[in-house]
DNA sequence: TACTTGTCCTGTCATGCCGTCAGCTTACCG
DNA sequence: CGGTAAGCTGACGGCATGACAGGACAAGTA
């Protein structure tokens, strides 16, 4: 499709080029770990890459345009979160399993992207159409498989036809990342990991299915 | 308590002083609802205002600062998010009622409040205490009200003892604050306003009574 | 080896925001 | 009316931004 990587002024990268761009992305990502996202400087990151600022403005427009890249980065290997809920069963004891999977799968995806997450999180919230759609791209597989998990049960009378399939999956997709995002926050509650974990297992399935799981 | 408002360099504020402080917060309070919290400068802000920069410094160490004192006046407001929890029934019609009540209250909240609390979460998401406290005190009086309600059920073997009350409702909480604050990203899954709300109920009444309601 | 070509990087510069200070104006009080 | 403290701003050094032209470098060619 795109195929080669291009410079702002139109060149495309070679070998050398695509080096230094990636050096950047990764200093960046570092950067943005270690410090709050509006104090992220185009000088702090060409430095701490060992470079210029003006060679980061080759490569990306500005500080949020290479935020983006990162998160597109991030969105591509999102995709492997559908497998934590794609074709499951979500009757007796594999329901459970399902939940758990889920839960584990999603909390570690959001701890490792912790830093890039946040700030896709804010760009969405502010209405930035971009960091939207990337947001969508690594919800929209978990959660249209959860609706449909949804539909399936409320075909077979399992689940109240009230019950509207794709807020359940949204609103429960919602939670997790924002638990992912607030991990520490539980631990003021006298939560800990490990705690958490089965209790949101627990939510997600009494969400989906309508009823406690059989463990 | 603290009783004065102290300029930067300790002066006490009279009158004129407390104005001009306030109408920086108020065109603070505009910008982040208008452009990206990123790009919100000081300048921006002192001009919107019809003063300087120099006034801006003379009132807040920086943005931040500000935006922490904004927190702090929602905050206050948010205490009132309470009555939506304190002393209520979660057995029969009357849980129905409480869920219901609770997802309204806490939607209208988010909603008023936006711009702010996209920020506070952020600086939360991004480990500044300060902005974590503040959170914590808007979350905490729900949260802790929606634990008690869990431990009480379970104490009267209504819930499993093996859920962890704080967990839950924790977990409840931020599922809320997660969909106020993506509210529009619903739509593009075909979810309008009205129907996302009973749907939360729906997931607040499982979640802490763990059985379906009855309306 | 010398020359050419296109990629890659940086020095430099105009612009604009940051954050501070000295100093001016305004309000209040005896 | 003079003193005092509050209130505001112009001005300034410092730093980030973003654009450009030109130098460094690698690879191919004769």
């Amino acid at each position: 499709m795109t195929g080669q990587v291009r410079t702002v002024d139109g060149r495309v990268a070679g070998r050398r080029g695509q080096a230094t761009r990636q050096k950047l992305l990764d200093c960046l990502s570092e950067m943005l770990s270690s410090s709050p996202y509006r104090d992220v400087k185009v000088i702090d990151v060409a430095r701490r890459a060992g470079t210029s600022p003006a060679t980061f403005y080759q490569y990306f427009p500005d500080v949020e345009g290479a935020v983006l890249e990162l998160a597109e980065e991030m969105a591509k290997e999102g995709a492997s979160l559908t497998e934590f809920v794609a074709g499951r069963s979500w009757v007796g004891r594999s329901g459970w399993q399902a939940a758990e999977e889920l839960v584990d799968g999603f909390l570690a995806f959001w701890r490792k992207h912790d830093a890039i997450l946040r700030v896709v999180d804010l760009g969405a919230a502010e209405g930035d159409k971009r960091f939207y759609k990337i947001r969508m791209k690594i919800l929209n597989a978990v959660t249209n498989s959860l609706t449909d998990s949804v539909k399936e049960l409320q075909a077979k009378n399992k689940v109240d036809k009230d019950v509207n399939p794709a807020a359940v999956a949204g609103a429960l997709v919602a939670m997790l990342a924002a638990v992912a995002s607030h991990q520490k926050g539980f631990q003021s509650w006298g939560v800990k990991q490990a705690e958490l974990k089965p209790n949101l297992a627990l939510l997600v399935h009494l969400g989906i299915t309508g009823k406690k799981p059989t463990k």
